[in-house]
DNA sequence: TGATTCAGCACCAATCCGATACTAATATTC
DNA sequence: GAATATTAGTATCGGATTGGTGCTGAATCA
């Protein structure tokens, strides 16, 4: 579908939320404290939390004032590292990120008629991937991108964050 | 995550088939032919030529000697629409195409930590596949790609193309 | 009339995703 | 050392989506 999973989803808000504490001197910060500031379903938090770990993304600390902690400067981590931890290599078709050698895989190879426009596709996604990095996703938060949204197109399903922000500690996901 | 889906696939296969065989002045072409060619599974590829002709991207002709042709000019067909047609809107995130109201799904919505990049990001892959068009994806096939592969990551699927081309009518699927 | 081809449903099996639960391991605090 | 907080590991589950099939009907041509 082209789409981003819920799991990256929270994993980008999670690591940019890492990145403002960190900032501020407050490290680790606990997968309980991340998913009650944003409202997430703290069970499946700690899942992704667990994969950026052993992705080496994060950092944990157990016990009492444990917690996770950024593993890489938010300058060197990209959004495809993250991606490609929680979600597998990035492949627009079957056949995006395959070599062109014959009966490997694909027998049409070198025939196929889409091989070339779907391997350029496939390159310019993952670049501009490669290229934003941590740092950028937090900055970005910092000033909001202006709306050029030509989207006449809606499709309607919730945003992952379904909490406000406003201080942390505060409850969660009110009587239901 | 962030993958096309095979009915997509096929449907630019079949797309691009159309192209070349309209310019050989072969026309219309019979969804049968076109999933001997490849390889596909007629059925499906009937249901996807069918959502191609409700979105009026492919016109039909039934009857001995009917089948399908292409409903626009190659150089007018975006691939945004075909993919649009097939897979709905895309949506990288689940609030990528949103506009930022508040109280508008997402509450965060200002707020959300990720909302700029997402939508910088939905807006980039969007536009590219506004601008590719059929015309693009057919002169593709004609001069393949250069291997430009940064590929260490291979994800071990088989492709959407499961047969080799060599002629119309040639036995599709060997004994499986 | 009969063959060919598309149209419109309805359906099924497998996979993937979002989410939860439970137990174990580790670190801190007292 | 006991209690507590927190992560690690693993297993599971329901539901949605995807890939794929089948059946019946309608149009067109010979």
């Amino acid at each position: 579908m082209l789409a981003l999973t819920r799991k990256t989803d929270y994993a980008l808000i999670a690591l940019s939320y890492l990145v403002e504490q960190q900032t501020q001197g407050d490290n680790p910060v606990s997968a309980k404290r991340i998913a009650e500031t944003f409202g997430l379903p703290l069970p499946l938090l700690m899942n992704i939390l667990k994969e950026l770990v052993q992705a080496k993304i994060l950092a944990s600390t157990r016990g009492p004032r444990g917690g996770y902690s950024l593993a890489t400067e938010p300058a060197q981590l990209s959004l495809l590292e993250v991606i490609t931890a929680l979600e597998g290599p990035i492949r627009l078709t079957q056949c995006a990120d395959r070599l062109p050698v014959l009966g490997q895989g694909c027998e049409l190879s070198a025939n196929c008629p889409i091989r070339g426009t779907v391997r350029s596709l496939h390159q310019r996604i993952n670049q501009f991937l490669a290229d934003m990095t941590l740092q950028d996703l937090y900055e970005d938060k910092m000033e909001p991108a202006g709306v050029t949204g030509s989207s006449d197109k809606v499709a309607g399903r919730g945003c992952a964050c379904r909490n406000k922000i406003e201080s942390p500690y505060t409850e969660p996901r009110q009587t239901a």
